[in-house]
DNA sequence: TCGTTGCATGGAA
DNA sequence: TTTCCATGCAACG
């Protein structure tokens, strides 16, 4: 006994230290101190204790009084019979226990309340019940209980157990084991619950005592109760010792078992589980609520497992949400003891037929068994139909660490027809301590995840179950999901929580490979910027972070991009340019344009409804207009003030312009066409490609001109010559089979991009076809090498599908990536305005003879999609025409 | 070439 | 910064 505890007991000075009074011969019980003894008191303090106003009474000016949140009523917290009268909130503030019953027990939005409301109810309690209460031990067993006494007086000490014993190991298993059969009263169990559930379920392992708990899989279990059968009915529990000796000597340390009848139940199974976190803070707070002592430190040093499985804090995202649903699929007898232990939600890795179920780290040093091994052991798992599978339980040595997964899980998979995005449970089924997986069909989320769904993503398109919980759906579907995902980041729950994990923590890797495919870079800003309503549509604006998200009932359309603005008049207008001529048509404000506008299509406005029809604009205008485009475009482009450099917003439109093209091919409506001739791009944008005006009617890039096109086209002449050099050097050797050991690849890949009409490469010429499979048959690495040269700039000769071609091992993702940042630096450097009216380049070369030779380079900004016929000839000079000719379709 | 295995990597928390 | 963990990927059979 402590000196506290002494003092507590032996002075004959009421314990109460605003109290001189002496204590009455058999002085009345107060408050548990840290010690695990009760405070002795006076009569007059103990009942003003047991009336719950001992602080009302004695620590009115003390520190440590706050406000509930719920009835405002001010709550001592900040001495040690105060420790549970209130409740700390989850965002700040704190909440009186009456107020925290009460929204526990209409709460639906709480799972976690069990320990909460026990908690709470307990403080209640201990109100009603003096402190000798809690001494008793109703029932008996044979085996007593035992703890160790430090630890139990660190935890929340008015509530404390008055037997306490030696803290028990089972050394056999590495497994820390209590033994536990003989009942203990209600309220001395719900102490327990109240004081190890959290740390259970967060830190069990660290504690002794609680890792016994944990470790014999009870884990918070019982803290699922519903409070009503805490309050209204305490529940007479009892620890008991698993005779049987489950595999990995997993047992089920205590259940509850209702009395009356004896029957056995499942604690947890009316509670729909919480979201949020539960009570662990509270609880810590509680706990450390002016505690501070060895014994506490004992408790969070904790004793690290044989094979190091120490600190168990299971993430919340693994807290098991078992339903009645999921226990009767586990286990149809009603008699079998099912206790939760955590979940996980399938990631793609874990759904493939890779057939490792990764184990959350903390789970499986918690509840399965401790391997020193990485190889593990075989692990016997029921599944919810009674088969039962083996798995290998191993680790692998992962940074200073270990990645523990279930191999072999692929059968049970597949046999429970599970995919990414569902959920396994783990459950330990006594009797017998069968370790026990069930699963939750995505699809079956439950009510509370739904309603979590409603809550958060309300306005953002989802999409069925399926498609989301299908990996191979979702590069093809869930385009606009994506788009939300990303805005909604974590904050998405459950099904949300799904669609996160399952695309979000597909997260970068399947992005890529969605880029891959489509090039997805898209923000949802550009995105909405070219959504356009589905007919009859209405709209529910959503604010989901700071970004607002139109909520379609069904799938929006990808609409006519087009350049709002006010004229002269002051009037509203928007902008739409003809995809046939290209010339920018007005029309209203109002006016939702289908993806494709042509000058036929322009009702408003009958004088300018074909394409003969001289554009109103000027050239000056339409420069003029270009940045609101941008500024109605992307809201990116207004936060970076309309810096060139930022082109995120144009790349997103572009790859959304792409997804018009996909749509074409019919993952989208087919009115979801390319929005331009070129349908990378959009109007507005400063690509040669896009604005091009007709052939011969934009002005030409002046020999000096220095823009990056130019300089592209200098460059690659500059190399074309070059090359053309070697190879005459070469055919001056009169060795024909030379060809095939030109040094340079970079230049015989430009040799396949080589302007037609010279002899020396037209793209579909055997002659070229040679100097490519030239270049392959060395090394693909040197295929690759073409790329680097031009890196960060623009070179038009660049093919990517037929670098891919060239170069098997190549990825297509970094080829994506260079040119992504080509065309970046090439926005960047060309200015917007240089390129209105210069869409599409035509190079005209200019022969040594004086002959000149047009060529036309219609995509040379274009990644790849566009066809390129380039003159290998070495042009004495060169000029830059328009050409409305170019039509690069991808 | 394909499937498996074990580890490495890097994004996210 | 550390840890977790989803996934990539090389080595191997």
């Amino acid at each position: 006994m402590t000196s506290t505890s002494a003092a507590a007991s032996s002075s004959k000075i009421c314990f109460n230290s605003n109290c001189e009074e002496l204590k009455s011969e058999r002085p009345r019980k107060g408050w548990r101190l840290r010690t695990g003894e009760l405070a002795e008191l006076c009569d007059r303090c103990a009942a003003v204790f047991e009336k719950g106003r001992f602080c009302d009474t004695f620590h009115l000016n003390a520190a440590g009084w706050r406000t509930c949140e719920s009835c405002g009523k001010p709550v001592h917290c900040g001495c040690i019979v105060s420790a549970h009268a209130f409740t700390l909130l989850d965002a700040g503030g704190i909440e009186c226990v009456a107020c925290s019953r009460k929204n526990a027990v209409l709460g639906s939005n709480s799972s976690w309340p069990p320990s909460l409301l026990l908690h709470s109810s307990l403080s209640e309690r201990f109100k009603e019940y003096p402190a000798k209460g809690w001494s008793q031990l109703p029932g008996s067993g044979s085996v007593p209980w035992r703890q160790a006494t430090s630890l139990l007086n660190s935890s929340t000490p008015q509530l404390e157990l008055h037997s306490r014993a030696p803290y028990e190991v089972d050394l056999t298993t590495g497994i820390d084991r209590l033994n536990v059969s003989d009942r203990l009263s209600a309220p001395s169990l719900e102490k327990k619950k109240i004081e190890e559930y959290p740390e259970r379920l967060m830190n069990g392992p660290l504690k002794p005592f609680a890792r016994d708990i944990h470790e014999n899989g009870n884990t918070g279990v019982n803290c699922e109760e519903p409070c009503g059968s805490c309050l209204a009915k305490p529940q007479l529990s009892s620890l008991k010792e698993e005779s049987s000796n489950p595999p990995f000597g997993l047992t089920v340390p205590y259940t509850s078992t209702d009395e009356a009848n004896g029957q056995i139940g499942v604690y947890g199974t009316h509670l729909r589980p919480n979201p949020q976190p539960p009570l662990a803070n509270q609880f810590q707070g509680n706990l450390h609520n002016g505690l501070d002592s060895p014994a506490e430190a004992q408790i969070h040093n904790g004793r690290p497992r044989p094979d190091g499985r120490g600190r168990n804090q299971l993430f919340p995202r693994y807290w098991p949400r078992f339903t009645d649903q999921d226990l009767q699929q586990i286990s149809a007898d009603t008699n079998s003891i099912i206790t939760p232990l955590f979940e996980k939600m399938l990631s793609a890795s874990d759904a493939g037929r890779i057939g490792r179920l990764v184990l959350p780290k903390k789970c499986a040093e918690a509840y399965f068994p401790p391997i020193s091994q990485p190889e593990g052991l075989p692990l016997k798992v029921q599944d919810s139909k009674g088969k039962e599978w083996i798995f290998q339980f191993r680790f692998w040595p992962n940074n200073n660490s270990r990645m523990y997964v279930l191999e072999g899980v692929t059968p049970c998979i597949q046999n429970m027809q599970l995919q990414a995005g569902d959920v396994v449970t783990f459950s330990r089924l006594e009797p017998g301590g069968k370790l026990v997986m069930g699963f939750r069909k995505a699809s079956t989320a439950s009510a509370s995840e739904q309603e979590n769904e409603a809550k958060n993503i309300s306005g953002v398109s989802t999409h069925g179950d399926a498609e989301l919980a299908d990996p191979t759906s979702w590069s093809k579907v869930d385009k606009s999901g994506y788009i939300a995902k990303e805005a909604l980041g974590t904050k998405l729950a459950a099904p949300n929580k799904r669609k996160n994990t399952v695309l979000g923590l597909k997260s970068k890797r399947l992005r890529i490979d969605n880029e891959d495919l489509i090039e997805l870079k898209l923000t949802w800003e550009e995105a909405q910027g070219l959504l356009r309503p589905p007919p009859n549509h209405v709209a529910n604006v959503v604010l989901i972070e700071g970004f607002e998200f139109e909520e379609y009932e069904d799938a929006p359309v990808l609409g006519k991009p087009t350049i709002f603005a006010t004229n002269k008049s002051g009037e509203k207008i928007q902008w739409a340019q003809c995809e046939d001529c290209f010339k920018w048509r007005r029309l209203p404000f109002d006016v939702l344009l289908p993806s494709k506008f042509t000058c036929s299509s322009n009702s408003w406005d009958p004088e300018r409804s074909f394409c003969s029809a001289a554009q109103e604009l000027t050239v000056e205008e339409l420069e003029n207009l270009v940045p609101n485009c941008n500024r109605a475009a992307s809201k990116k482009m207004k936060a970076a003030k309309q810096e060139p450099e930022n082109v995120d917003a144009l790349e997103g439109l572009d790859t959304l312009a792409n997804l018009a093209i996909l749509g074409e091919g019919g993952v989208l409506p087919a009115s979801s066409q390319a929005t331009t001739k070129h349908p990378r791009h959009r109007p507005g944008c400063s690509c040669i490609v896009c604005i091009q005006p007709p052939s011969g009617k934009g002005p030409k890039h002046k020999q000096t001109c220095t823009c990056n096109v130019c300089q592209t086209v200098k460059r690659r002449f500059r190399t074309l010559m070059l090359r053309r050099e070697k190879k005459q050097s070469q055919k001056e050797a009169a060795d024909t089979t030379h060809k095939k050991q030109q040094p340079s690849l970079p230049d015989k890949v430009l040799d396949s991009d080589a302007l037609p009409g010279t002899g020396a490469g037209n793209s579909s010429s055997p002659n070229q076809k040679k100097v490519i499979n030239e270049g392959l048959g060395d090394d693909s690495n040197r295929v690759k090498s073409t790329v680097s040269p031009f890196k960060g700039q623009i070179d038009l000769n660049i093919q990517p599908e037929r670098e891919e071609e060239l170069s098997p091992g190549s990825d297509s993702v970094c080829m994506m990536r260079l040119f992504q940042d080509a065309t970046d630096k090439y926005l960047r450097q060309q200015s917007i305005l240089n390129s209105i009216g210069n869409s599409n380049i035509e190079v005209t070369r200019t022969q040594p003879g004086g002959s000149t030779e047009g060529e036309k380079t219609s995509s040379s900004v274009d990644h790849g999609a566009g066809q390129r016929n380039t003159n290998t000839d070495p042009p004495a000079n060169f000029s830059i025409k328009t050409s409305a000719s170019t039509s690069a379709t991808g």
